[in-house]
RNA sequence: GGACCCGUAGCGAAAUUGGUCAUCGCGCCUCCCUGUCACGGAGGAGACUGCCGGUUCGAGUCCGGUCGGGUCCGCCA
């Protein structure tokens, strides 16, 4: 016999079935045991008698919460007054008459059966395995994989194609701090994974992609924040041609769309998203990323809006020294090459961002294409020739091959579901998320590698003091 | 790099101003129970109060350190 789910079941009447699954619950009454049987598609009560099969009914006294078992019986209608309304299956049950235990269990070291803000963080992510049963998770992790099914249906049917670009790369100045990766073959030298693939999807768009995305995990070494990991996941866009307006068009459909279709209960604030420049946005609400809720406590509510027209450059207290707002490659809204040297305060850029409900959830802007501004903005940011050829060369080498304008921009998709799914931290809507201190507790990584390892990298680890 | 909060059985909590055998609920184990669905009933086991040190006749409680979590500032083009 072919084992069914048990959401089937409710097809099934009067059928003989194999079911298999978790034992999320026991209740033994002397003469009669109800299992509630959980697999990934919902739960079902199985019934053992004695008077049925002895033998059986002693075997099932023996099971104990979460063991795994395989279950064949006969699905019933329930009798009169014994249903239950509060399962999908409730008006129906198995009656068991071969029980397999696949798997015993030790007892979890958590409940389950609650939404488990009450226990300790790091109890659960030691044995995440087991939290993600419980059904919030669970639940997180079912929204999370059909928002991105949604994001990639919806971007194909705009004629999108999703491009994998390299983990392995290269580490980039200004920003985050990168990861890097020691080489084996080249001694002393480093990969460093992305931070976003920026550099990537423009090179894309000289390739004439036109119209890339992609699902992209990002890596930062920075410090940790309640909604922050060390990697997390950007849908990262770009196009080819396209003005600011069609890229936030886009990008509002898309938002609105998914909301509609995955989130009915949630409301929408203002549609079209009201649009509010830097300038106002600091101005009204002191922040670039204002929450324009009319009720906080609403939980239903989403208010999104675009913020735009970003400064180009800012200046860096703690370096002294000018920086690039978003990126060096961030397209300036003025073409005088004198204004970008010389009026660096008040140059402003095709910049953008969008905000939920006081979250930044996705940035983006176009891109510079032209070669004079590029080099203008550089030495804005007092960049040697030296510099610019090494850090971004291979960009800048591409453009003279024939580029075209171009711009884009990459959502937090770890940030936004966890807005819309009201969950108060990212670690949420992640199915292993590191802790705040950046570490795995589950993997309990980061860890220690080998001498042999180390030697193989050409590598020293130099004892801190105290050690 | 800096600041703050938390740590008591498997889980969640309680414990007057420092004062007997550290309390309760859930879970766990045993027994009873034929219709429960968070089943019910009876009984039982389980804690060097994170760790080290100090103050005190006496520390879960006060002090210092340490370890482990959490939040925030800096940082996050």
């Amino acid at each position: 016999m072919e084992r069914i789910l048990i959401k089937e079941t409710g097809r099934r009447s009067g059928e003989k079935v194999k079911l298999a699954g978790w034992v999320r619950s026991i209740r033994s009454h002397g003469k009669i045991i109800f299992f509630d049987l959980r697999d990934a598609s919902g739960v079902a009560q199985i019934v053992f008698t004695p008077k049925d099969n002895e033998e059986l009914y002693e075997k099932a006294k023996e099971v104990r919460p979460e063991w795994v078992v395989e279950i064949e019986g006969e699905v019933k209608e329930r009798p009169e007054g014994m249903q239950n309304q509060g399962i999908e299956t409730g008006n129906m049950e198995i009656k068991a008459f071969v029980l397999n235990v696949f798997s015993q269990a030790k007892t979890i070291p958590f409940p389950i059966d609650t939404d488990g803000y009450e226990i300790n963080e790091k109890n659960r992510l030691e044995h995440r395995y087991v939290d993600i049963r419980r059904p919030r998770i669970k639940r997180n992790l079912e929204a999370r994989h059909k928002a991105i099914k949604f994001m990639r249906d919806f971007l194909v049917n705009e004629g999108f194609i999703e491009v994998e670009t390299p983990v392995l790369t290269k580490s980039t100045p200004e920003g985050a701090r990168d990861f890097v990766v020691p080489s084996r073959n080249y001694s002393g030298k480093f990969y460093a994974l992305p931070q976003s693939p920026q550099q990537y999807k423009q090179l894309l768009m000289v390739a004439g992609v036109e119209k890339y995305f992609q699902v992209a995990r990002c890596f930062r070494d920075e410090d940790p924040r309640g909604d922050r990991q060390p990697e997390f996941t950007q849908m990262d866009i770009e196009v080819a041609f396209w003005e600011q307006k069609e890229i936030l068009d886009l990008v509002e459909r898309l938002h609105a769309d998914l909301i509609k279709e995955l989130f009915p209960g949630k409301k929408i604030m203002k549609s079209p998203f009201p649009v509010l420049t830097y300038k106002e946005a600091m101005e009204k609400y002191g922040t670039d990323r204002p929450d324009i809720r009319k009720d906080k406590n609403d939980a239903d509510e989403l208010a999104f809006c675009f913020v735009v027209d970003f400064p180009m450059f800012e200046y860096k207290e703690g370096d002294k020294r000018w920086g690039a707002m978003h990126n060096p490659f961030t397209r300036p809204q003025t073409e005088d090459i004198e204004e970008i040297k010389n009026n660096k305060e008040s140059v402003l850029a095709h910049q953008y961002d969008l905000v939920l409900n006081g979250q930044e959830i996705a940035g983006g802007a176009l891109r510079s294409y032209k070669p004079d501004i590029l080099e203008a903005v550089f030495e804005s940011l007092g960049y040697s020739k030296e510099e610019i050829k090494k850090q971004f060369g291979h960009l800048l080498q591409s453009f003279e091959y024939g580029v075209p304008p171009h711009g884009g921009i990459g959502f937090g998709l770890d940030r936004f579901l966890a807005v819309v799914l009201n969950e108060p931290s990212i670690r949420e809507v992640i199915a292993f998320p590191k802790t705040g201190d950046n570490k795995d507790l589950m993997m309990d990584s980061p860890s220690d590698v080998s001498k042999e390892q180390l030697k193989e990298l050409h590598l020293k680890i130099e004892k801190n003091e105290k050690e």
